[in-house]
DNA sequence: CGATCGTAACGAACATGTTCGTCAACGTCC
DNA sequence: GGACGTTGACGAACATGTTCGTTACGATCG
């Protein structure tokens, strides 16, 4: 499912001590394994450190002899979801803004569906090869595109925040839609607003939550890849 | 220190049941009074549940009559913060532009300084009454810039939300600077990249990391500007 | 006034992330 | 070989957010 991941880090990689034959050794490898199964088996939320050590039959507390915490257990965990994820060539100019922005909102779906490790994302900036990998090829479309490579080194910042925080808002969002009809929103909020408070509030309430998620993803993409050509 | 905020809400303010005269009834504004008050002297790190029950002479479980979980106890908070937040006038179109960008800076910077607050942020909407007049103002600077209907409605979620990620993933970054120079991070990652694996990164290398903060946060701002107004 | 219903107050319990201390195994050095 | 230092393994403990169940009070209705 998952090939060897060689990391190039000043991380020396621990070496399990583990010899009981009814034990497998721990290893980083095998850690990022199991939570990447349960992830994909029932989801982000059941990945917690004591499920993790009970699968690999040993305590929580030894888990943190291979990861820091869950933040980097979690950036681990996007570098496996980055290993179907499709790059696209480099090899010509042209359509180079529809791929970049198609790719973008491809990464962004991809994080839609884990919304807890996108938040993480906004922790400690992921770093693994396969999201280099992601950064290298973002910059490789700007640099077809003719941007600057002082506008392509902050704009590829600038485009996966983006994707990452609204990966992180959007996909909570729809997790709190059951039951929450009750719930104060700035939706409701915003329908309400009295007009003598709120006066471009009311007037651009049809507009605010018009369109769907998706028109508006991308639209923002266009924004950001307009400004970053012409900064 | 705070005034009395009113809600236009369909959320019914819950009323204390607490008579015993050794102890005040509790109440929402109370609560989020005493969480400003540790926030603002201790750090928001030390609102804890705990922290705030015992400031009221109450058990922890008492406190979610008032809200609904922390989130909402930070957009509540998130509303404190606003209240010295100076809002700019909308007389005149001259310079819009700046006051927008400016604007949008200092909402960040205040942001800064509560990394955690701002990830909730992402979590769940704000909508206090504060916080709606900070849309309502970016909204009315774009319109007096003449900035098409829905591009503003659409804009404004844009670059809050922008704002919002960048006080979250900045604020955290700072934070997590002391003691962790053995940490791998994006940057020490970037900078031992390969040539033939990652060739754009590495060729944008001493730009990936150049500017300061508030170099990259106020282009980013442009960049944003200049799309919204292009797109 | 008594009965009923809704809900504030909050202890007990649970789940989760993490730290600290202890032990034992392993590697290195003399 | 013995001494010493490093470090993997992991239980116990702690802190934190939150839920559930119970009690008692206040409001409403007949």
């Amino acid at each position: 499912m998952f090939v060897t991941i060689v990391f190039v880090s000043p991380r020396r990689e621990p070496v399990s001590r583990r010899q009981r034959p009814a034990k497998a050794p721990l290893s980083r490898e095998s850690l990022v394994g199991v939570a990447f199964r349960v992830m994909r088996e029932e989801g982000l939320e059941r990945v917690t450190m004591r499920r993790l050590a009970s699968e690999l039959d040993t305590g929580p507390a030894s888990l943190y002899v291979y990861v820091r915490n869950t933040v980097e257990l979690h950036g681990a965990l996007l570098d496996e979801l980055l290993a179907d994820f499709v790059l696209p060539g480099l090899d010509t100019p042209v359509g180079w803004e529809e791929r970049l922005i198609d790719l973008l909102c491809r990464y962004t779906e991809l994080l839609h569906g884990y919304p807890s490790l996108a938040r993480s994302m906004l922790t400690l900036l992921p770093h693994g090869p396969r999201y280099l990998r992601l950064i290298d090829c973002v910059l490789g479309l700007l640099h077809t595109g003719g941007v600057s490579a002082r506008n392509a080194a902050w704009g590829v910042d600038l485009l996966l925040q983006h994707a990452t925080s609204t990966a992180a808002e959007h996909g909570t969002r729809e997790e709190s839609v059951t039951g929450e009809d009750e719930m104060e929103t700035l939706a409701s909020v915003a329908a309400e607003a009295s007009p003598e408070r709120y006066p471009h509030l009311a007037r651009a309430r049809e507009e605010l939550f018009s369109g769907t998620g998706r028109e508006r993803m991308r639209w923002s993409f266009e924004v950001l890849m307009k400004g970053i050509k012409t900064t």
